[in-house]
DNA sequence: TTTTTTTTGAAACAAATGTTTCAGAATTGA
DNA sequence: TCAATTCTGAAACATTTGTTTCAAAAAAAA
């Protein structure tokens, strides 16, 4: 991807750091909602390093929809490998998304992404594809092992809960930037777990 | 709002029309994505014209939205209104929805726009607010009185479901943009009544 | 008819958009 | 050190953006 060649200067700026900084301008104001200004702005750097080391708006956008989902796949990935049972793992884990939902303030960047540019910019659907199977994969698994291991009995196939979960998941963001009820997204996500135990 | 006074010339343009075409630009492309000209292109007017009797993108978007909810407002009425049991109608919606979902090309303009621009313009998320009210509204009515007229049984709270079914909706979506598999859907919605039923 | 008021169409508006240019600064290897 | 190469900053680029202007056209009331 970049080679330092034979001579001359080196990047200046931290191009990850960049990347994350636009990452925040992107999700906050969606694609067509974050101007370049606005962009390079956070970024701290000058349009012309910006087409030099990493292209134009729509390569930037495919990064930055690339960094958001690397960065969900380590979550997944951690919650995985902890050395708690799988059951304990989902309930935490849906736990906490209802924590992100509820004191993040800008809703999720692939659902937005998904809604707004996934139809037009087949790289961007792609990335958010591979993203959203890994998101049934980790459920899937975790569902699946707690059936395993006797943690949660159900005659309902795991692969149709971690889809419909997967998908659920989506509406409790529209149902919170538009209601902005805590205890609303609370018991949803309680309804959930009640329906896996019994 | 509009007052023919007392002279003068006559608008030219079916207002109603021209809100319709506007709507079905805007629910394509998003607020930020369409353009003044896609507006008034497909719109088949002059700007002037927009400005004169509507007013600036803002209120025109306000309007679409608005429209937009008031044609499905005018679907729930129309279902609560029939002659049908209430289960009989709640799953011909779901049904309905569903088909929605598989063979529209461009998901929901209510979802769309609660992602997009809910957080930025009050007015807008007031409606959708309202909007959501009323979906909620409808699905609370259908299942109370199912439960009520005992075609359905369960012990749970039909607030709670109503809630569930209002937000579980906007997840298919997601998933049908990303994965085109009107299987899945279908699958989610089969679930989704199965667990009404038991 | 004439007067009065309003809408229309085409053009123009300033500001913002995404992108490119290029001279000079900086860093590397020789 | 010097030559070679690359990156940076500021400015400029052509379009596109949302919006306004205004003369001419149209229609209602006098």
């Amino acid at each position: 991807m970049y080679l330092c060649s034979v001579m001359g200067r080196n990047v200046e700026f931290d191009e990850a750091a960049a990347i994350q900084k636009a990452m925040e301008v992107f999700w906050k104001k969606g694609y067509n909602g974050a101007s370049l200004r606005d962009l390079t702005d956070a970024m701290q750097i000058n349009s012309s390093s910006l087409y030099n080391t990493i292209g134009d708006k729509q390569e930037l956008f495919v990064r930055c929809v690339q960094h958001y989902t690397d960065l969900r796949r380590q979550d997944w990935d951690k919650r995985l490998n902890s050395n708690k049972s799988p059951f304990e793992t989902l309930v935490e884990y849906i736990h906490e998304a209802v924590g992100v939902i509820i004191n993040g303030e800008d809703s999720c960047m692939a659902v937005k992404s998904a809604f707004e540019v996934a139809t037009n910019d087949q790289r961007v659907k792609d990335i958010l594809i591979a993203d959203n199977d890994r998101a049934y994969q980790f459920l899937h698994d975790l569902i699946r092992n707690a059936i395993k291991m006797g943690e949660i009995k159900t005659d309902e196939d795991p692969a149709l809960l971690a889809d419909y979960f997967n998908s659920t998941w989506t509406g409790w963001y529209e149902s919170y930037i538009l209601h902005k009820d805590p205890i609303k997204i609370k018991r949803m996500a309680d309804y959930f777990i009640k329906q896996l135990t019994k």
